[in-house]
DNA sequence: AGCACGCCGACT
DNA sequence: GTCGGCGTGCTC
């Protein structure tokens, strides 16, 4: 009946759809169907409309003639995924048990999803003639009168059978179904305003409030500046600004997003030796995968710029990835200087058009390095030639939506499918990484050598403990208070680390031990100057602040321990002639106060600096000569198995950051523990000596790399059905794995309750399992029949592959 | 996801 | 008999 038959991933959330589905071409339509473009097509009983995207086009299957559908049309002129891309869409099925269409979400850019619609017209011919029932007469009434969208027809017709009608009429040959794609094409433009004409203040006819002082006067400095811009630096309201362009004060003109102005061009570095070493081995060498371990500062970006300089002039695209946190301004002003404006850049707060514009250069090969996050790896190549991925230990890499895919796997995993290099850079490479140089399936490049000869800083270890002894219970020990006295003496600066944001900060009664928790998370809140209110963390709630306990009613109930704000006030009392200014997600509201802050601090209007993680990375200025690092236990012991790791990367980030200059810097690591071996590992900077111990105890206790953590988690706003469901799966999969078990090659845990249980009303019940990498695929086939078998009603089921958080 | 099918208990 | 509520299984 067809000639050629097309195999498609249905783009439906369901897990009992999740395969491939073969759909005739008619004969019209051969021309046009080629893998990796997308068609429209009835699916099921009722013969809904779907899109589905082209996995393969075949002259033969295996299904019988008289179950196969045919295709309505073919949505993409040009195919929208590659065929590799296609080959990796299905590796990440397997690699991370999750859905074709969850694989498939990743490569296609929401904007072209869901933007395209039927139209349904009638046929010119003699319609008159064909006899029609009265059901398919009066909806062919409706379509007479000229082309209409299908979902306009829906409302019209208010008819449940609408698409077994619509499908006889198209049978009977007098209407045409076509998907015609409204790619919204509108370029984006941004609105920049300028002053119409330059008079003094007192000249303009206006009341001459503040917020229009201070735009006007902003105005006469910066000529033509982009409105969200001007509302984000003086927090003022965009209706000062529209009163002022009604008033013909200001102008504005409209101008495409793209015509950034044109940066100059930056010559090449010269490169050490190493550098130039490391550079031609990547290029050179058969591997195809490198770990480049160079100390902060030692020059990593030059190599990459050069790798991908090499490859441009093979006509090659390039991918950068960079942890979000990173990838700032000065990092893409660093690449543009460069590369000029060949360089498309993926945010995740892009919004949908910005992602798509972006998408396009990639895709029409207008750009040759792409720069973003880790979803920019599944940006449009046509032809890679490297992915170079910064900072590879950062926890960002690993995506917390599913499918939760590791970006460096993927990485690699193209690298074989596409011929590219992947270069891994980080000064602190993560234990996963470091065990593949290992067994030489990664090739590992060193660079020893600040590049501008700048010393490492000293690292002093200070005994939290003794301070109380001495009398000091502030989380400022002597030490770091002479030194920070020091350096503000010379006018240099100072960074005061704390790790989680409001780690501490928790609200108790000290007479019944009363803790102020989220009603809806679980999770103890922490209390916020601003607003007098408690909030919670995850879900973002807030409540106000109580002076009574809610529980036993007396009035010692106050806030525990210190979170940044208070540390901030400690800071202000003990330096109160010092500008301080403080770092974390809750006093980031503005887009650009990381920006501002940033630039404050650079400009040297701030002295000490007191923030989150955040400050680990770019933070780079010659005047910082003292860092302080509050509490290093508080992370160390977080109940991840990896905690170590993670604190040790953070402490020589952290340390990384003093010293970038002639100036050498100090660094202080206040802890409980001082002899503990990973403080003490970051302190020398001995990567060697914290890898090697922190592998044999991985290797002990069964941890990663050495086995394979899976950790299924089973959530639902209904407590019983998540408790009830997840053990039921348990005993189902228990069975399954039995002779497993025996043989030790996986140990299966009871389901235990999510150490924060219950988030935004859902509660989550967590399942975890060892696997020995031998036996990792025919575990992970088992878990997609347990738990990928069907959906069940209320209830999401996540499933992770190696979680860092056991 | 969305729906038909069919099994079972309840009721005109 | 037959209506409808819900569990099961299928959709190329």
């Amino acid at each position: 009946m067809y000639n050629i038959c097309v195999q498609l991933i249905l783009n439906n959330n369901s897990k009992s759809t999740d395969q491939l589905y073969t759909y005739g071409v008619p004969a019209e339509l051969e021309e046009k169907v080629q893998a990796g473009k997308r068609v429209t097509v009835n699916f099921g009983r009722n013969r809904h409309i779907i899109d589905g995207l082209i996995v393969s086009v075949s002259s033969s299957w295996d299904i019988p003639d008289n179950k196969i559908k045919s295709i309505i049309d073919v949505i993409d002129d040009m195919p929208v995924v590659s065929l590799e891309m296609i080959k990796l869409i299905s590796w990440i099925r397997e690699r991370y048990v999750c859905k074709y269409s969850d694989a498939v979400k990743l490569m296609i850019p929401s904007m072209i999803k869901y933007e395209h619609s039927i139209l349904i017209s009638a046929k010119e011919e003699l319609f008159a003639e064909i006899s029609l029932s009265e059901k398919e007469q009066s909806l062919f009434e409706i379509i007479k009168n000229g082309s209409i969208e299908l979902e306009k027809l829906k409302k019209i017709y208010a008819g449940k059978d609408i698409y077994a009608l619509l499908d006889s009429l198209k049978d009977k040959n007098i209407i045409d179904m076509t998907s015609s794609e409204q790619q919204s094409g509108k370029r984006s433009y941004e609105k920049l305003l300028s002053l119409r004409e330059y008079k003094t203040i007192d000249e303009y006819d206006i009341n001459k409030t503040p917020s229009q002082i201070k735009i006007i006067n902003y105005l006469k400095q910066n000529k033509k500046v982009n409105i969200k811009k001007i509302v984000n630096d003086l927090d003022v309201s965009q209706a000062v600004i529209n009163n002022l362009l009604k008033k013909e004060i200001l102008t504005q003109d409209l101008v495409l997003y793209e015509e950034e102005e044109e940066t100059k061009k930056e010559e090449a570095l010269m490169l050490n030796e190493e550098q130039t070493y490391a550079c031609e081995d990547i290029l050179n060498s058969k591997n195809n995968v490198f770990l480049l371990h160079g100390v902060t500062g030692s020059g990593k970006t030059e190599v990459y710029m050069n790798v991908i300089e090499h490859y441009r002039k093979q006509n090659k695209q390039s991918i950068v990835l960079v942890p979000e946190i990173s990838l700032t301004v000065q990092t893409i002003k660093r690449f543009k200087k460069r590369f000029g404006n060949k360089i498309a850049v993926f945010h995740s707060k892009l919004g949908k058009k910005e992602k798509f514009i972006q998408w396009n250069k990639v895709y029409n090969k207008e750009v040759d390095v792409i720069i973003g996050a880790r979803s920019a790896i599944f940006a449009p190549v046509k032809d890679l030639g490297v992915i170079i991925i910064d900072e590879e230990h950062e926890d960002s890499y690993v995506s917390s939506t599913t499918p939760k895919y590791d970006t460096i796997e993927v990485a690699i995993r193209m690298s074989v499918i596409l011929n590219a290099k992947v270069v891994l850079g980080s000064a602190t490479p993560s234990l996963n990484t470091y065990s593949m140089v290992l067994k030489n399936q990664v090739e590992l490049l060193e660079l020893n050598q600040r590049a501008k000869n700048s010393e490492m800083p000293d690292v002093e270890i200070i005994d939290m403990s003794k301070e109380l002894d001495k009398g000091n219970n502030t989380i400022i020990s002597e030490k770091l208070y002479e030194s920070i006295r020091l350096s503000l003496g010379k006018k240099e600066q100072v960074i005061l680390f704390l790790n989680k944001r409001g780690y501490s900060g928790f609200v108790s009664c000290k007479k019944c031990g009363y803790v102020a928790k989220c009603d809806h998370c679980d999770v103890s809140m922490t209390y916020h100057i601003k607003g007098n209110v408690l909030k919670c963390h995850y879900c973002g709630r807030t409540r106000i602040m109580t002076y009574t306990c809610p529980k036993c009613g007396s009035d010692k109930i106050e806030q525990f321990s210190a979170g940044t704000q208070q540390v901030e006030n400690l800071v202000k009392k003990l330096f109160p002639k010092a500008n301080t200014a403080r770092m974390d997600v809750d006093s980031m509201s503005g887009k650009s106060s990381y920006e501002n802050i940033y630039n404050d601090f650079k400009d040297g209007k701030i002295d000490i600096l007191i923030g989150t993680q955040m400050l680990a990375k770019g933070f780079d200025f010659p005047e910082v000569t003292t860092v302080g690092v509050l509490s290093a236990d508080a992370l160390l012991n977080l109940p991840f198995y990896n905690s170590s790791e993670k604190t040790f990367q953070l402490i020589t980030q952290v340390s990384g950051r003093a010293g970038r200059g002639n100036k050498k810097g100090k660094v202080f690591i206040q802890t409980y523990e001082p002899e503990n071996y990973i403080i003490n590992a970051a302190k020398n900077n001995d990567y060697e000596m914290f890898m090697k111990e922190e592998l044999r105890l991985r290797k002990e206790f069964a941890f990663p790399p050495f086995i394979n953590i899976i950790n299924i988690c089973v959530i639902s706003k209904n407590e019983k059905l998540a408790v009830d469901t997840a053990n039921e799966k348990y005993n189902e999969l228990q069975i399954k794995v039995k002779d497993m078990v025996k043989e030790r090659m996986v140990l299966l845990y009871r389901p235990i309750p999510h150490s924060i249980y219950k988030v935004n009303d859902e509660y989550r019940i967590n399942l975890f399992l060892k696997v020995s990498r031998r036996s990792l695929q025919y575990v992970k086939d088992i878990m997609r029949t347990v738990y990928l078998d069907k959906d069940i009603e209320n209830i999401k089921i996540s499933i992770n592959i190696n979680t860092d958080t056991v």
